[in-house]
RNA sequence: CGGGGCGUAGCGCAGUCUGGUAGCGCAUCUGGUUUGGGACCAGAGGGUCGCAAGUUCGAAUCUUGCCGCCCCGACCA
């Protein structure tokens, strides 16, 4: 792409009420635009980074064996007053009347209606078990949204459902999506720990909260270093085997947000120089709720007996548009973002220093065709900037790559590669440049 | 939902107390000089001062109502 062509409104200064980093620098590197309080256009920079957030854990949903469909944002009252939630969900869910008065409301979330899907199909216990997913907007009416894209009103979600005929096999789908998630995020660069969350008045063990360690976090989480230092389960692992083993290591160490943090525990369990007190985003929460829902809304299946039974749901959640600021605030320096390659808008930022010059202009243009060709994803910067402004420019929005095409370099015959993750510089010939960054890039994408 | 604050040019702000018809920096446009970490000179454009009603000869400024946004707290992917 051509900076030129793009639509990359940065701002110079940093906007008034962005608080936290990732908030301020997406605003600053043009990635989103607020259209009201928790409510986010995603501009064309924003938008590549999110749809790759997304294609990211779709492909790992995928390979867990979940199935992709989806639901529609607008859902009627009815199906929310067959679970009792209409009135109990409260003002966080916006309510809509359509020109028949009909009640209508912006989900928040989809558990009834899913459920609602699944009597619909299915009547014995031969159809199941099912894991089912999509990736769609919800508005939660927010007291008080901030942070930006961190805690909007509006956000993107994708949630898996399962349907399974008793808790043993429940249990299955809940390690899948387990085992998923630890994929998920490690993909996306990032280091997350699960975290035993508060199961409310359904009790068990079956509720995992997915933090990321960034120091910026909305709260303090405390955990034993080992659960960092585990390595991610690999691609080639076989979710229809037993991953009971994997969820057993990776819920073996102590780990909790403050909530559930209890000092003296922590203090007994894990030998004081593996105890780590950093700060965690939420960016997953996987839970087991049995029937709530399937009894109230008559969601059976004939059991192998031939009596009908509830069936044993579960849902799972990820914060698809959370991630993007949280990736941020994972992964940013003064000077701007530091795209992981898996999440970045673009693999290379290929600046012109001097647009307008003959040389310049005809090895920029080679340069981005050829990279272009080996499947490396540029940003052209063929604009009439000046350097100074240009280098700040692909600082902010912190493409993994930079190659600077300048007539210094020109006159050694090579390119200066920048790598915006540890600022390191070399100077690549001209004619090896296009081979080592797609190398590069290839490499960098490369995930086992 | 309690407490506090803000709305004036694309962005950041001054002007409001003490009423007299709007200003600064950055950005934008034109011309020129520049050109490796956010240049310089000269000129130009751009605002129904959040909306509405009221007081007044006259309202960005005073009064009332409404709308929007932000911050602290309680709540949350």
């Amino acid at each position: 792409m051509r900076l030129s062509r793009y639509y990359l409104p940065v701002l110079r200064e940093t906007p008034a009420d962005a608080q936290i980093a990732s908030h301020r620098m997406m605003l600053r590197a043009g990635m989103i635009r607020q259209e009201g309080a928790g409510i986010y256009a995603w501009l064309p920079l924003g938008f590549r980074v999110l749809k790759k957030i997304e294609q990211i854990v779709r492909e790992e949903q995928d390979r867990a064996g979940a199935v992709e469909m989806l639901m529609p944002t607008i859902q009627q009252a009815e199906l929310w007053r067959e679970s009792g939630r209409y009135d109990a969900y409260g003002k966080e869910m916006l309510r809509i009347v359509d020109r028949h008065d009909r009640e209508m409301l912006f989900g928040p979330t989809n558990e009834e209606m899913i459920t609602e899907i699944f009597r619909a199909g299915v009547r014995s216990y031969k159809d199941l078990p099912k894991l089912l997913y999509h990736i769609q907007w919800k508005f939660r009416d927010e007291v008080r949204p901030r942070f930006g894209v961190m805690r909007g009103r509006e956000f993107l979600m994708k949630d898996t459902y399962s349907f399974d005929i008793d808790e043993e096999s429940a249990r299955a789908n809940y390690n899948r999506m387990f085992v998923a998630y630890l994929r998920t995020f490690a993909r996306m660069g990032l280091k997350a720990i699960p975290m035993r969350a508060d199961t409310g008045p359904i009790g068990g063990d079956l509720s995992h909260e997915f933090i990321i360690l960034a120091d910026t976090g909305e709260s303090a989480v405390f955990c034993d270093k080992r659960l960092v230092e585990m390595p991610t389960p690999k691609k080639d692992i076989d979710f229809d085997g037993d991953l009971q083993p994997v969820v057993d290591q990776f819920t073996s160490h102590y780990a909790a947000t403050d909530e559930m943090h209890d000092d003296t525990a922590f203090a007994k369990d894990v030998a004081e120089e593996n105890r780590i007190a950093a700060r965690g985003i939420e960016v997953g929460h996987i839970f087991f709720f049995g029937t709530k829902y399937s009894e109230p809304m008559k969601a059976y299946v004939a059991g192998p007996d031939g009596k009908d039974i509830p069936v044993q749901m579960g849902s799972y959640g990820v914060g698809v548009s959370r991630l993007a600021g949280g990736i941020i605030e994972a992964f940013h320096d003064d000077d701007g973002c530091k795209w992981p390659m898996a999440v970045a808008p673009y693999h290379v930022g290929l600046v012109n220093l001097k647009a307008g010059d003959e040389k310049t202009d005809k090895l920029c243009e080679e340069l981005y065709r050829s990279l272009t060709a080996a499947g490396v994803e540029v940003l052209y910067d063929d604009t009439a900037s000046r350097p100074g402004e240009k280098f700040a420019r692909m600082d902010l929005i912190g493409l993994p790559y930079q190659v600077v095409i300048g007539p210094r370099g020109l006159e050694n015959g090579a390119a200066e590669v920048k790598r915006r993750s540890d600022g390191a510089r070399e100077e690549i010939a001209l004619d090896k440049v296009a081979d080592h960054i797609a190398a590069a890039v290839k490499d960098a994408l490369r995930y086992d």
